[in-house]
DNA sequence: CGCGTCGTTGACACGGCTCAAGCTTAGTGG
DNA sequence: CCACTAAGCTTGAGCCGTGTCAACGACGCG
């Protein structure tokens, strides 16, 4: 029998003051202030849910070009060459949205694959409130364009990680650009989180092989900067991760700051 | 004196049909059906251009955060390692936005520098017609959304490039997608096209050292791909170029289906 | 117990980088 | 009109980071 609750989701997001969507609420919130009403839509979204097992395709069939949001578990949005080469262009972690909100039209340029057994619920609702300028739930929708161009920034990064960092940094920088995901999820502590990737999966998300990830990993373990066993990431040396790395520590350039009237933020990202 | 007529524009822009924004009215109208209204709009923008030489960031100061649109010439949108090393995300042409539509604060997470002498023109009324839903400008609004979700596709190539493909494979497929959008925007022949960058530029655009990329752009010479003298590219074997680089010739993947009413769609995408 | 998936290790090959020098072209000033 | 310069392009030699191939080990599941 298949299980479903997958080993990389902690009880945070399970049973978390938010219910089922409570990796998404959080992000949320951090990123603009949330009404009631807000909050309650977002809780709403949970009774809608659908189970995906790991290696299929998320979206598929009649509701293809509906987005939806990850309740649980991880997925990759990837791309395959014809000659079966893969990249992972980047990774869905709890609170994020498959496909797009802003879907216009079958836009299939690439696809969204679980990596482990996962929880999706629809999000169209979610679609309509970014689309429709409805001022009562401006917050929201601030909340859910700074999203979206958060993860434009999560391309650049692993643009510039494929493109000009070593090995060695790019699976430092993807270490701490998980871990910083996952605190805003509520899904890490300070300094672990859950990481159910193998080192092929890894591979191909740094454009590497699965023989020289799994030696890079040895190396950054040597050199006391993390560890990792059985799909559990330990930081163990924070700032010099992000000097090998050239981490830029979340200045005011990543977030952006917001008006005065919807102030409300945390530190995540 | 500096002449802000880049060398790279062809006069078509310069005295197209649609006067200053040609390119991007061009690029709109073959993703949506556009109004007169629309239209009227868009040659509008043309108005309030400001020049900017080569080498410069374009968005500076107080008016950083607002969006402007590209008028002639090209710009790179790029990112810095501590240690000087450079990535170029993605080359800003004619009739693209620089900066983001959606911006709703400071996001400053890479630089808009011109690689060329540029002109741009503001384009904030561009950035309010996507965020009010105005039914008026629904085409627009739409044809919109849907750059943003070009510019999206455009970043997953990048990333696919520099991950899993070969440099003469890159070299390649990034030629084929500045024809491709150098078509769209009325700027390239079926097999020529004016590409004003030097080999250093390509270089941080593919993630490759100068030298290699000079010794790849032989090789593609030699097996009559392509030519690229004086800034001027000229495409010799176009399919088999496709072939190399694994393009995936605009399928309806691509270029979302539009809903019937508004079905006006070119092949440009 | 046997099989499959994932991780680990060693030996070797090669794509792409670095360094260094020379070349070409266009612009500049005398 | 021609030297001089700077930027960009080209070429060769050698090195190194990363890939490939192949084998083996560890773990979990049926």
């Amino acid at each position: 029998m298949l299980t479903f609750l997958s080993p990389a989701m902690p009880s945070v997001a399970r049973s978390g003051k938010f219910g089922e969507c409570g990796a998404l609420i959080s992000r949320l919130s951090a990123l603009s202030k949330l009404s009631a009403d807000d909050i309650h839509l977002l809780k709403g979204l949970g009774r809608f849910t659908k189970q995906h097992s790991a290696r299929t395709e998320i979206l598929t069939g009649e509701e293809r070009f509906k987005p939806r949001i990850l309740v649980s578990g991880w997925a990759s949005q990837q791309r395959l060459l014809s000659d079966g080469r893969r990249q992972i262009v980047n990774f869905l972690l709890p609170g994020d949205i498959v496909g797009s909100l802003e879907q216009l039209g079958p836009v299939l340029d690439c696809e969204s694959v679980a990596l482990t057994n996962v929880v999706t619920a629809d999000a169209s609702t979610l679609a309509t409130t970014v689309e429709k300028g409805d001022f009562r739930r401006a917050g929201l929708a601030r909340a859910l364009r700074l999203m979206g161009q958060q993860e434009t920034a999560l391309m650049r990064d692993q643009i510039v990680r494929l493109g000009r960092q070593t090995a060695y940094e790019r699976l430092v920088h993807l270490m701490l650009e998980l871990h910083c995901r996952l605190q805003a999820a509520g899904l890490a502590t300070e300094y672990d989180f859950a990481m159910p990737l193998t080192q092929d999966i890894l591979a191909d998300a740094l454009g590497l092989s699965i023989v020289h990830v799994n030696r890079t990993l040895q190396q950054a373990r040597r050199d006391g900067l993390l560890e990792i066993r059985s799909g559990q990431v330990k930081i163990i040396d924070l700032k010099l991760m992000q000097t090998v790395a050239d981490w830029v520590s979340v200045p005011s350039s990543r977030i952006p700051a917001l008006p005065v009237e919807l102030r409300n933020i945390g530190k995540a990202w």
